[in-house]
RNA sequence: UGACCCAUGGUGUAAUGGUAACACAACUGGUUUUGGUCCAGUCAUUUAAGGUUCGAAUCCUUAUGGGUCAACCA
């Protein structure tokens, strides 16, 4: 083998390379096959998107951003028992808010007439044909998938009898379920999906937006890939489940001859430790496992907005998990990961502490004295705030230890720290209850060690948080983990509800630096040493509430 | 026991017939007024067996494993 002949690596470095999808479409512009793309997002509006659907709606419009086109928001409301207007506005909101927006707001039902005239010619060209048999019949027909079905009796009919009967249910003549229109395929076909797929079916509900104008609606199968086609979307991407549709998808469109939109499908994203299933995310909030849509352990966009997240967090970390067609489980830790990410860009940094005892300066003799502490050391930007310090602070009770172990930094007896923004000081004397409980610990300061202007020449390895024991302001924390004790809840056997992590919540106090009165539930912040945190809704002036988003990155918990 | 889809480190994605890359996680070490951040390093002969080829993660065959399909849901 000679090395001559090795062909240069094509992949610049530092270029993300591009997805199976993007390959795709590089290939059909270059081919001149489109000169632009229309993609859509397709949500059917029965829940809450979740972060399944985000990787969807950045796959659809990170698309269109990138190649020229664009994309299109289609809500798919066929069946009107299960669809609601409020799902769609919060489904526009969140599409809104992860920084999307779509040229076109449609809906499959604004196609329900032009739907009804594609099924007449169907019925015409004697494809379609009235089947008066009820759901038991058609499913007892229909075979199996290692055996064949049966034709129905009603295959036959004329197309004049078939159109007639068609209108007829249209005109709400018969009762739910009596009557469908089937395409007229092949019921031995090896895909069970062209066993003469229901096409039509008679429901006499309410619809969110035709109100009572019809009883008759089409089926996924017949309204997806029509939708697609009358809005000359060039890439309908979707999950694998809908492989086997792709072939009816086809048949439709070719019989039909109408603009041939392709389906194209992908794996749809499993996250560890949590489900995204909208009849699982319904049921926890129905059966008050959690809040509401928006509780902040839950999956939803709207959830992780209330926890804290970021718009682009989100889209970091789908861009970061990529799209493949292989079964998967994403580590959550990574959506963290794109969470401190951002967040230590841009969070304001604050004091606060959770567990607190109390350390007297014992030669401090100030009343009180403002000093600077800076909002992001990562941003030169962010300016700096005041914070009071006094002979009385408050700190972490686990930041001090009788009896430390070897590589421990922070406070023991006869041993020094920082405090941050402050001080250095020693710990002296230990004061303890009859119990024997640490009350106080009493401390000296070393007045040349003031942060910015230290000359003490002194080193230490450890800087703690604190607050001023006199104005701290009491704040009451949410401390969330992971909803599921299990990686994959909805493969163990079971009611997944019995695997949730009953430690999921938990409501805890903090002492914090007197600038977080401020706090306005638009920002982020950085509570020194803990995690990131933002405010919650349900806060009032009186009692603040946060969230904790995520924790900091923590090497010494784990030791 | 039918048809279809999928198979690369612990996890997710790359490598498009030219000698396995990136990120997360984990583990080392350095820096640090956050045990955070940052920096450096360690961590895979690509499910298996055959075949084609000078050369295979990539093409072919078979096997194995996982998944999907029998709603008038989407």
């Amino acid at each position: 083998m000679s090395s001559e002949n090795y062909k240069e690596k094509t992949t610049t470095q530092g270029e993300r390379s591009l997805n199976f999808l993007e390959e795709l479409i590089e290939n059909d512009l270059k081919a001149g096959k489109y000169t632009s793309i229309v993609t859509r997002f397709p949500p059917e509006p029965n829940g809450y998107l979740h972060l399944g659907h985000a990787s969807s709606i950045c796959l659809n419009f990170g698309l269109t951003e990138k190649y020229p086109g664009y994309t299109n928001l289609r809500f798919d409301d066929t069946n009107p028992t299960t669809e609601e207007t409020e799902y769609v506005e919060s489904i526009k909101a969140d599409i809104q808010w992860l920084g999307f927006s779509w040229k076109h707001e449609r809906y499959a039902s604004d196609y329900f007439e032009q739907l009804y005239n594609f099924a007449i010619q169907l019925i015409e060209a004697d494809l379609a044909y009235v089947d008066d048999s009820t759901a038991e019949e058609i499913a007892t027909l229909k075979g199996t998938p290692t055996e064949a079905g049966k034709n129905s009796p009603y295959r036959s009919r004329s197309i004049e009898e078939n159109k007639d009967l068609f209108l007829r249910m249209k005109n709400g003549e018969f009762p739910d379920g009596s009557r469908t229109v089937r395409a007229k395929i092949d019921m031995a076909h090896t895909n069970m999906l062209m066993r003469d797929p229901v096409l039509y079916r008679i429901k006499h509900a309410h619809h969110h937006r035709t109100a009572d104008a019809w009883c008759i609606y089409p089926m996924y199968d017949f309204a997806h890939g029509q939708s697609d086609s009358i809005e000359k979307v060039t890439h309908s991407l979707c999950t694998m489940e809908f492989v086997p549709h792709r072939e009816l998808y086809d048949w439709l469109i070719q019989k039909l001859n109408i603009y041939p939109s392709h389906q194209y499908e992908f794996a749809r994203r499993n996250i560890n430790y949590t489900v995204t299933s909208k009849r699982k995310l319904l049921q926890l909030v129905n059966e008050k496992f959690v809040s509401g849509w928006d509780d902040p352990r839950m999956p939803t966009i709207s959830g992780l907005r209330r926890r804290g997240f970021t718009p682009k967090s989100i889209r970091v970390f789908c861009e970061k998990i990529g799209i493949g067609k292989r079964d998967n489980m994403v580590d959550l830790g990574l959506l963290e990961f794109c969470l401190r990410e951002d967040l230590n860009k841009t969070a304001l940094r604050r004091m606060v502490v959770f567990d607190p005892v109390k350390l007297v300066i014992t030669n401090y003799d100030k009343a009180v004295e403002m000093l600077q502490s800076e909002n992001n050391p990562e941003d030169e930007n962010s300016g700096t705030r005041d914070i009071p310090f006094s002979h009385e602070l408050l700190i972490e009770r686990n930041d001090f230890m009788e009896e430390p172990p070897k590589k421990y930094f922070r406070l023991a007896p006869g041993k020094m720290v920082r405090l941050k923004s402050a001080y250095i000081i020693q710990c002296d004397e230990v004061i303890k209850d009859e119990q024997g409980n640490i009350t106080e610990l009493h401390c000296s300061y070393i007045p040349e060690s003031k942060s910015g202007a230290d000359t003490s020449g002194i080193k230490v390895k450890g800087t703690i948080h604190w607050v001023n024991a006199k104005d701290a302001v009491p704040i009451e924390v949410r401390e969330y983990d992971r909803l599921f004790k299990v990686e994959n809840p909805a493969a163990e056997s079971g009611d997944f509800t019995s695997f949730i992590n009953p430690d999921s919540l938990k409501i805890v106090e903090g002492m914090a630096e007197p600038s977080i009165n401020q706090a306005s539930g638009k920002e982020h912040f950085q509570f020194i040493r803990k995690g990131y945190y933002c405010l919650d809704k349900d806060a009032t002036k009186e009692k603040l509430i946060f969230n904790r988003s995520v924790t900091l990155k923590d090497s010494w918990a784990k030791k």
